[in-house]
DNA sequence: GGGATTTATTGGTATTACCATTCCCCTCAG
DNA sequence: CTGAGGGGAATGGTAATACCAATAAATCCC
């Protein structure tokens, strides 16, 4: 565990609801308070705090949209065990700001996937190959259906990951899959999926053969594919996105200064 | 660019506060609000969308958290333009949440870097290398100032990462970065800067070679060495926090139920 | 014309009130 | 004794209001 919790001191011209960020962090990182459990009212905390409740709310806010913790109305707010989604929001409004297209989210994949394909076929244990194996299996029975079919393709890398061993990488890069997720949904629509499935087939006999190089190999041969597909379908997107712009050009929300 | 903008329709059940956000969302996408541009104030933009001010500030907030938008008492809220400290945070959580280790993160970076040094060996401009080049000097012209080392030492690495031209691991490694800094600068005090710089230097003459091979391995070579060497510090590190941890063992916020 | 001062605007915080949902406990019928 | 039902209390969600502090623009004064 890493030492991420800033001291009390410094904190002197920064928000109330930032200051209250941190002594959630600090509680988390403490052990207070413990994954799955419930923390006290709203009121109560705000009180305990010597805030206001609204500054409160703000705070979780934040960490609910962040997925640190969940609220629900009548019942209360817990701190939540995983937190798979917790990069989500922040990285789609990451590729909005900065403009990131599809295809450099697959280029990043391409930098990626691979070193870990091989790492999956060196220390992933039976189980974890058997999970890609699941996973290979479920794409075969869902050939009709586009949705399930890319659903699967996705959870077949994630069981690559996860065979890796590595949640760091396993965690960001299951944030890139579902930003691609729409766009590999439509592109499967116009590729056959028996030659989808032919890739994929050999990245999981490459790692079930314990060979490194190869599911290095055989992953770099999918991901080049699929990024080529990809390039052209986004093409097509873009257009239609374009389209779109053109009517909805009125800005009416901005204002130049005072 | 990509689809992220979820259709009006299904969203019924969320929060104000999850709607507004999506709102936002959709106005950057459509390119209605600009990076730089300068908003509302908050009292028009509440009644121009038809909420209150707490719950319009609420999703200000969570935008200001994660840097896409900044605030100024007085002045207004800016769109921000890039967004490099959008997942600094929700990282944070996330290593806090999910309890992972500095180890693990290092060899999140053992399985990134060397890929992108040997990227960077291909693909970096001349300018880019350059930029690598003045980091090293860098790092050579602090070796007595811990902290100015290790700053540099991760510009270095950032440096590699732009000329390898993907802005996706880029941005997900400075923060992985950012989450190792403390600790690498506690590790750098009981190790020989000449050392550090020696591995360094080699992989900026492997990049500088155009050598892919070499920039792969010299990276894998560095990584290492830094992985073993933190994980020791690590060690001590966690020794330090247990002891701190026994002392603020009272449980005083959360509460079982009732 | 330039620096100091006033003034209006803006985000930050706190307080209060009310609503809808949920849970818990108690009651009552079987 | 058990289970279904109801009512009340607690909880998060939203809104409205008031005031503060910081900022920037306009104004004034020299």
């Amino acid at each position: 565990m890493l030492a991420l919790v800033v001291p009390i001191a410094k904190r002197r011209k920064e928000d109330v609801t930032v200051k209250l960020i941190a002594v959630f962090k600090q509680l988390i990182a403490e052990g207070t308070l413990e994954p799955g459990g419930r923390l006290p009212a709203e009121r109560e905390l705000a009180e305990s705090f010597g805030v206001s409740r609204s500054s409160l709310r703000q705070a979780l806010k934040v960490l609910e949209i962040m997925g640190v913790i969940s609220q629900r109305v009548g019942d209360g707010t817990y701190l939540n065990k995983g937190a798979d989604a917790i990069l989500r929001e922040p990285m789609e409004f990451l590729i909005l700001l900065d403009g990131i297209s599809a295809h450099e989210l697959m280029e990043a994949r391409l930098l990626v996937e691979p070193e870990l394909a091989a790492r999956a076929a060196l220390r992933g244990s039976d189980e974890d190959v058997a999970e890609i194996y699941k996973e290979l299996r479920a794409m075969e029975a869902a050939k009709e259906d586009h949705a399930k079919f890319v659903a699967h393709d996705l959870l077949f890398h994630q069981a690559v990951f996860h065979a890796a061993g590595n949640r760091v990488t396993s965690l960001m890069f299951s944030v890139v899959h579902k930003s691609l997720d729409k766009l590999i949904t439509m592109t499967s629509q116009v590729v056959e999926p028996e030659h989808t499935l032919t890739l994929h087939r050999r990245i999981y006999q490459a790692i079930r053969k314990r060979d490194q190089d190869e599911s290095r190999r055989r992953m770099t041969e999918h991901l080049v594919d699929a990024r080529d597909l990809l390039s052209r379908a986004a093409e097509k997107q873009s257009h239609f996105q374009m389209a779109a712009r053109i009517q909805s050009l009125k800005k009416k929300e901005t204002r130049p200064s005072r």
